[in-house]
DNA sequence: ATGGCCTCGGTTCGAGGA
């Protein structure tokens, strides 16, 4: 059972290209953000014509998320039932016995600004809401573009990223509190190599120079964490032509 | 020294991303 995710950053744009990463990596499980689509534009039928049940929340412009699984999904649910919210930003599901969050945390923009405290807002009530959902739902796995560097090791340049927005003390905290839910980083269940990033920035070549941050991520409750064998940053789609800025990150789950 | 890109909406520039 392999389960990801993947900010496309506009899926009007990117959908040639997930449909081409999934006809290579045919995961169980793909989790979307930044779809930057309205409902009724949603392209089900492509989705659909490869293998994949749907299910989405959008909105024009901004945000927008999606769950495309090759499993038979129940109990979908958008947004946080806790959190008032014009934004789309979550979208969950179960499959499999699994409970699947799916979830675009907000930028926050700059520390101290209107948009960092509405995200240590969402933070605070994703937490309070998850907290209720992983003791329905023992199973459960959050995905996402999180916006949340979570340790230097994440961070291609520490120094210069320090106390800046995805790596400020407040998010990192936030992080921490979804961890002690308890749930588990995937990634960091394994030996990794350094430097491993989610995210480049589309200026000043960062991609070819490998200036980026680890931003994606899947948090697995005890139960999934257990059966988890890998996970992994798929760096490839970041190589395509007009790539997404971000790039996929896999996890293996055993049966 | 600064900012350098991409997407969208909607018109050639601003907002937002990270």
């Amino acid at each position: 059972m392999k389960i990801a995710t993947w900010n496309v950053n506009s899926l009007k744009v990117r959908l040639p290209q997930v449909l081409q990463w999934l006809e290579s990596s045919p995961v169980d499980v793909l989790c979307l953000q930044e779809t930057k689509l309205t409902d009724d534009k949603f392209p089900v039928a492509e989705i659909e014509a490869a293998g994949y049940q749907v299910a989405f929340s959008g909105q024009k412009t901004y945000n927008g998320v999606a769950i495309l699984s090759r499993h038979p999904m129940s109990d979908i649910v958008k947004n946080n039932p806790l959190f008032e919210d014009e934004q789309q930003r979550i979208i969950s599901a179960t499959i499999a016995g699994m409970r699947i969050v799916c979830a675009y945390i907000p930028n926050g923009q700059e520390v101290g600004s209107d948009k960092y405290q509405y995200k240590l807002r969402w933070l605070d009530a994703l937490h309070q809401w998850l907290s209720a959902e992983i003791a329905s739902h023992p199973s459960l796995a959050l995905l996402g573009d999180y916006n949340i560097a979570p340790a230097d090791a994440d961070v291609h340049d520490a120094a210069a990223w320090q106390g800046q927005v995805l790596c400020s003390d407040a998010e990192r905290a936030a992080f921490e509190r979804l961890c002690a839910l308890p749930m588990k980083d995937a990634f960091r269940l394994f030996p990794q190599a350094e430097k491993m990033y989610s995210w480049w920035d589309y200026r000043q070549m960062a991609f070819r120079r490998n200036r980026g941050l680890r931003i994606d991520h899947i948090l697995l409750s005890p139960p999934l964490a257990e059966r988890c064998v890998a996970c992994e940053i798929d760096k490839v789609p970041r190589k395509w032509e007009q790539p997404s800025d971000h790039t996929p990150v896999v996890a293996t789950l055993a049966p």
